[in-house]
DNA sequence: CTGAAAGCGCTTACAG
DNA sequence: CTGAAAGCGCTTACAG
């Protein structure tokens, strides 16, 4: 019952020219009079004819659409706004110039590496953003030997072979030892993430490379995973440590928060007895007694940037990696004075 | 340098056959002998075949994908964990399908509009799911008007011409009342959700009737906004009415959070002091103390059974209303006895 | 500048 | 069951 489709043809014809000459008028491409262009519009126009995407895709190569596949447990994908601000950004971009995002979400590696396959061998999308990169990401390969255009967001920059969008957090967690060191703190701890992921490589790195700064020596070093119940455990590492440090930095702010809640629940009190520093910026953290001192990170900002690489490298424009602002220390409540030490 | 497509031409030379008998043979179409269509799929394997998608699209029809807007502002859509959960549960089903989902984002009413509009008319996909219904949704008739599919996400009951998936709260919201006259409470304030949505006046229709069964007043209503912001806003409001109420139900989780934080900052106790009830069971309500008894509801379930119910309108087999398993109240910390009355 | 034709890679009637 | 042909709705060389 749809009405019948209007296509070029019936533009062309009401405009009184080639279907050529309609779909270059149309375009934009040069080859055409003034006059004959606005002839063509004026019929398009009068016609409400919009261009079949399924035949563009099929004549000119271009799938309009890029794929990003989420590759997390469906939890994460629910609690971490990362995604969502992520999203947000690149979607600032892609409708301007036609573009649309391809979503999926993998139950696991192998799920996720196989929905990257499956689109870019059916043609479904022209390029692909790469998250939670790992060290020798598979993906990385996998994607270049399909020909696919892909923006990695925050690889290491010794990933020569991929073009990437990052954001510098090191500086920040070099700020938050500092600032902890000037409150007296000498034994600061790190909770890191995931070890598969660069970026949690890249975090732990950076409070490492920050405590030789001050010659200090590296705290207790718990393995988390991102999540709030990882924190709570790690919590329960530290406070059992001969040497308790007294401040912790952790590899994002959910897993600060567990960790948080957990020594608030053993009896002690934050910042008071034990400072403690996440890294994202979650809102999560102003809502929380005491309030998160935090690396704010801008996943918006990375959405934006990567979704306009990605377009510039699927354009065959010339491609340099994009760095944006670093991320910045933002200090609230949930640090302090070292306990023991007079500042 | 991408090496050369393999077409299915290739597929049929390689297997000595037509390419109409190979296209029947791949899609497990009658008409085929069980040898040609074996060596048709053997000659597919051997080359590594995949269909083109573009070609399928514009020669069958279907674009194989389904479409949705978030129409929010991305800060609702990082820190609301509805999306994530809906979304993963959408890609539980779309993929054993061949479909994808392409999501936009919308900045406000009139662009998510035009998103769908645009979606629709270009043929970009073969269905779409609405979110966030408002009273005499403009896009229901819209989506209708383009011959679009649509599923509706906890439209009201009377909204005939749009195929459904609900879940009901209000029986759940009939149990928090129930819960909290149990303990005393006469007076249970209720802080709404934005006004426009069809789901913020179920809540607030269930909250009035709630009340009623019991032959209570209603208490104060606050209107809100969904927000953490607006939770706050809505705590100044109740503690400055003559008569406080002591218990609160608010229109969802992060609202209830906000309350609850600004009700401590002004020096009461939750539940001492005021009885708080979220809706929604977001992971956040487990972090805070006290921890948020709420109704909690299942966007992954629904997301699930909105995928399946929109492959089903696509694929014209009969359609009806989908109903999951109501929302089910969950008792934590945020309510206890009335502070005034023995119980 | 303009137009007729081929082609993108499939599916779908339609003969044989 | 099998195959040749038309068609989906565009874009892109290529003549004129």
């Amino acid at each position: 019952m749809v009405a019948k489709r209007v296509t070029i043809v019936d533009v062309a014809m009401r405009a009184g020219v080639a279907v050529s000459s309609a779909s270059a008028a149309l375009n934009g491409r040069p080859g055409v009079s003034q006059k004959t262009r606005e002839r063509v519009q004026t019929a398009a126009a009068d016609l409400s004819f919009v261009p079949s995407l399924r035949a563009q895709s099929l004549s000119s190569k271009h799938a309009f659409a890029v794929g990003l596949v989420v590759q997390r447990n469906s939890d994460v994908l629910e609690s971490d706004p990362f995604f969502g601000a992520f999203i947000a950004g690149v979607e600032t971009v892609l409708p301007h110039y036609g573009y649309a995002l391809v979503l999926h979400v993998g139950a696991d590696r192998e799920d996720a590496a196989s929905r990257y396959r499956g689109m870019a061998a059916s043609r479904r999308i022209d390029g692909a953003f790469l998250l939670d990169l790992e060290a020798n990401d598979p993906r990385i390969k996998q994607l270049r030997d399909l020909g696919m255009p892909t923006v990695g967001i925050n690889a290491n920059s010794d990933e020569a072979s991929l073009a990437s969008v990052r954001q510098d957090s090191a500086l920040a967690i070099n700020s938050a030892v500092d600032h902890l060191v000037g409150l007296g703190h000498r034994l600061i701890a790190h909770v890191s993430g995931s070890p598969q992921y660069v970026h949690s490589q890249q975090r732990m790195q950076a409070w490492r490379t920050s405590l030789e700064r001050w010659a200090l020596p590296p705290g207790p070093l718990v393995q988390g995973d991102f999540t709030y119940d990882g924190g709570q455990r790690a919590a329960d590492v530290l406070v059992q440590c001969r040497d308790r440090p007294t401040a912790v930095i952790c590899a994002n702010d959910l897993s600060a928060v567990g960790l948080i809640r957990r020594l608030q629940d053993l009896g002690l009190d934050v910042p008071a007895d034990i400072s403690v520093v996440g890294i994202d910026g979650i809102e999560l953290g102003t809502y929380l007694r005491p309030s998160l001192t935090t690396v704010r990170t801008a996943p918006h900002l990375l959405g934006e940037r990567a979704a306009q690489l990605l377009l510039d490298i699927i354009h065959g424009q010339p491609v340099v990696d994009v760095e944006i602002t670093p991320a910045e220390l933002v200090l609230r409540e949930s640090t302090g004075a070292a306990p023991t030490e007079a500042v």
